[in-house]
DNA sequence: TTGTAGTTTATAATGGTTCTAAACAGCTGT
DNA sequence: ACAGCTGTTTAGAACCATTATAAACTACAA
């Protein structure tokens, strides 16, 4: 199993639940945005014993801390995450609530022209909003 | 009272309670960044009649429909609000989750290479997160 | 003044998320 | 293989921001 040992490299112990849970993250070509909501029932319909709603929170919070996760800022009431934890943007489509991901290279050199006071950008992200 | 008219050509009637949160929204110089809770404390504060949480709510809801207060799309578990409905951006300070206004003329033009068919931009926000 | 439609209010309900504490399972050293 | 430690899973309770409810109230037009 190719997720054992990225597990164990993160000091996650690849429990069964896990694995599975990355299988259905990251066994896929395209980033996958999604809600806890429809991860839950994501592994409902792929795989055959039950996944307590607990640990999915745990893990999904556990592989957005070791970076294999991220969130993505827009006002829902869900919190939603992306597979995809390269700097990149969204649109955000307002009639169905989808995200669709708008890489670097979709997207002119973004200059910040103002300055904070001993800060520095950790990451910039744009959210574009999209109407019929 | 100089609300009374911006209320009532909204369809808004202008009863006490919204002309009270009015002047606490509106009556500053500086956008104003907040979350429900953080202006139900405000209003406690500055005012001597109740209003109630839900009519706090209400308000809120009522002057972002008809657009006098926006919605800033950042991940927390409360809903922040902004008085400034201009086109513009934000940074957001990780460590102490306060709001900085980046207006326009602040970051330079954004190009957005990719088009969604039948699809046209309502809007483009940027959230730059600092980081000590 | 009276009627009605819009508003406020306290309170209950909702729902996503987090907490709890007990059972369980990887892992290391023996 | 076993013991023991610590990390993990789990069901269910708790939490808390937000929304719904329905009754009292109020602005406003006729």
């Amino acid at each position: 199993m190719k997720y054992i040992e990225k597990l164990r490299n993160s000091g996650l112990r690849p429990t069964k639940q896990r694995l599975q849970i990355c299988e259905i993250l990251f066994d896929r070509e395209k980033t996958f945005h999604f809600t806890i909501n429809e991860l839950d029932q994501k592994i409902k319909n792929k795989i055959h014993n039950k996944i307590s709603l607990a640990t999915i929170y745990n893990t999904v919070h556990a592989f957005e801390k070791k970076g294999y996760l991220k969130q993505i800022p827009i006002n829902s009431n869900q919190t939603y995450f992306d597979t995809n934890v390269t700097d990149h943007h969204h649109f955000y489509n307002l009639e169905d609530g989808k995200l669709i991901d708008l890489e670097n290279s979709d997207v002119g050199p973004i200059n910040i022209k103002k300055k904070i006071n001993g800060k520095k950008i950790k990451s910039i992200e744009i959210l574009v909003k999209l109407e019929d």
